[in-house]
DNA sequence: GTCTATAGGCAGATAGAC
DNA sequence: GTCTATCTGCCTATAGAC
């Protein structure tokens, strides 16, 4: 038996550090040679595990994803209530800030027009994917009458995911992981059903 | 007597493109050659009129801040109404996200780490002054019986902005304006008070 | 104000030895 | 898998003629 924790794949550990960098300072304001310096190879070698910067965007998302999707199976496992599992999601948000700055597709949005077409594809699908779950679980809220909102499942779904981006985005620049959490609050306390307060 | 709109001197000319630019590619994905180009003289001319990219950035930043500024003061003589002031307000968002892409400072935000530091200040600026304006509606609002909202002025303006910043954001890549109203619409819906509708 | 010419650096990427 | 060496291209920026 291995210890799988202890030595991580060359290529994993590349993304790690991409992930890091991208996630701070977005994926044209990274190198190879960032990546290479911080991991103690050479560019060429980087150019072994993933072809091109394309690749590695590409790779950088799917992974990022991946593991978001997974957070999401967590979730549901954790508890059936709606609006525990809203406030779940806005802390893998809070989460994410505290540790590495941006959601990595919250930065690639605005950085859409520049990137290859395989990463533009990705970070649509990573949008539509958390729509859909957050559509099912506002839908089961509101007949739970656990929530309540006035607009389309979909419709929320979307203001939900938008304003915590954008909390993100306009936290970030304060260094105030307070400022996440004012409009966190004051966006899960505006779905929450009367009755269930 | 001149003729003001025909001939806009050559540093504004600069600015407006490389707003283009900026608000759709980002700070660190445009460069003065693609400005050179499109205004059709050398790089080395942008340099007179600039002196570095850092300037032109700053003069970016502080143009639009100064139009955003003239923006809401209009806002104020054309209506009292905070709910029609609050749509005013996301309106201006909606047209530059019809027009140009981010909103210039959205944009910024996400390459706030890789910004030099006066650009960086006037970001932060920037945000500061749409929530002074902004907690300004909403506490007249409140006392008008217009706008109803559980939390402070000031946690609420951020919110506001957060959202609208974020809707942007995650609208433009769909190439969806919709997407964009959709957020706004139920932004404002939730700020306006029961007996106001 | 705008040009030509050029500097110096860093970007992403490849060839081929080990 | 990782290295050295190298390529090509673009970047910001400057000097100096017109």
């Amino acid at each position: 038996m291995r210890a799988p924790k202890d030595k991580r794949d060359t290529a994993e550990r590349i993304l790690d550090i991409a992930e890091e960098l991208l996630r701070t300072r977005g994926f044209n304001a990274f190198s190879y040679a960032d990546v290479a310096a911080e991991l103690g190879i050479t560019k060429a070698s980087l150019h072994y595990h993933f072809p091109g910067k394309g690749e590695l965007g590409q790779a950088l998302v799917s992974r990022y994803s991946l593991r978001f999707a997974e957070a999401l199976a967590e979730i549901d496992t954790e508890t059936d209530d709606a609006s525990a599992k809203l406030a779940a999601y806005a802390d893998l948000y809070a989460n994410a800030l505290r540790g590495h700055g941006m959601c990595l597709c919250g930065m690639l949005a605005a950085e859409y027009e520049t990137l290859p077409p395989a990463m533009r594809e990705s970070v649509l699908a990573f949008f539509d994917e958390n729509e859909v779950w957050l559509a099912g679980v506002l839908e089961r809220g509101r007949s739970d009458d656990r929530l309540e909102f006035e607009r389309s499942p979909s419709d929320t779904a979307r203001m939900i995911i938008s304003t915590l981006e954008g909390a993100m985005l306009v936290a970030r620049p304060y260094g105030e992981l307070s400022r996440f959490q004012a409009t966190a609050t004051a966006l899960l306390a505006g779905l929450a059903a009367p009755g269930a307060r």
